[in-house]
DNA sequence: ATGGTTGTTTAACAA
């Protein structure tokens, strides 16, 4: 049996053409669980059969047409598939997953989403999108309390659409009234991470000076050379579950597949084979 | 310099 389990979160920004690419991450990462945000598939044009083929055989899938749309693809079986509306929208941008862990009726809870982005004006009275994305995360931070009970494990993943800290963005001064890194967004989500005591891996196992990123804007003639990169993506997890963390990758070579999505995956990998 | 590119669905919208 495996010991191990490993997650991987990405913003694959349509499922459809990048099957490919799907195939390419889960052969060469070996992830047991990929959560993917911006499928752009309504539910009866999901590729099931091909994913499956690739091993994952659990699926969970919530998608409309044109916009948003979250999945778990997973080789592990689910105990039980965690929907909820947000804002109510009916937006499709949050799924979770429950497993089972060990005994004692404990679970393990894998939430995935993909929180608004916000559009471009940082004014909630001028730019319902940035009212909307505010919002949306103070019923996040109240589903992701209410979920949230002694003795229960939880991984929250997802494409969060803010870089909270100063060093998640190519240039802190440049960005700070740009929508992602204002100060009302990295405060929110800041709330969120720190009131329940999450650990935000790829900030935490980072030093304090180093850059970290997940995505890069396909508005650059060379994204690797301007290298003006935002840490987007997140992978947290509650605080009983940091000493079964192994390690954790941010897939920045998949930014130079051939038609790239603009989020790279990043994955976190746990000693939990009790769960696999 | 206020641009630039991509994906979905069909000229506009969202990112």
């Amino acid at each position: 049996m495996k010991k191990n389990l490993k997650v991987i979160s990405w913003n694959i920004n349509s499922i459809r053409i990048r099957l490919e690419q799907l195939k390419k991450i889960s052969e060469e990462l070996d992830p047991d669980i990929i959560c993917l945000q911006e499928t752009k598939c309504e539910n009866d044009k999901f590729p099931l059969a091909p994913i499956q083929d690739l091993g994952y055989k659990y699926v969970a899938h919530k998608g409309q047409a044109s916009y948003n749309g979250v999945a778990i693809i997973s080789r592990v079986k689910f105990k039980k598939i965690i929907e909820k509306d947000f804002c109510d929208k009916n937006d499709c941008r949050y799924i979770g997953a429950e497993f089972d862990f060990g005994t004692k009726n404990k679970s393990l809870k894998l939430h995935n989403f993909y929180v608004p982005a916000g559009g471009d004006e940082p004014d909630t009275v001028i730019n319902p999108k940035f009212k909307h994305k505010l919002d949306f995360l103070d019923e996040m931070h109240r589903h992701l309390k209410d979920q949230i009970a002694n003795g229960q494990y939880h991984i929250i993943v997802g494409d969060m659409n803010i870089a909270p800290h100063e060093n998640d963005v190519w240039s802190h001064k440049q960005l700070v009234n740009v929508v992602s890194h204002t100060d009302i967004e990295r405060s929110k989500i800041s709330e969120i991470i720190n009131q329940q005591n999450f650990c935000d891996i790829l900030r935490y196992f980072a030093n304090e000076d180093e850059k970290v990123y997940s995505w890069w804007s396909y508005r650059n003639r060379d994204w690797k050379k301007s290298n003006r990169g935002r840490r987007l993506d997140h992978i947290w997890v509650t605080e009983n579950l940091l000493k079964y963390y192994i390690e954790h990758q941010i897939f920045q070579i998949a930014r130079d597949f051939e038609r790239p999505s603009d989020h790279v995956p990043i994955s976190a990998s746990f000693h939990l084979g009790h769960i696999a």
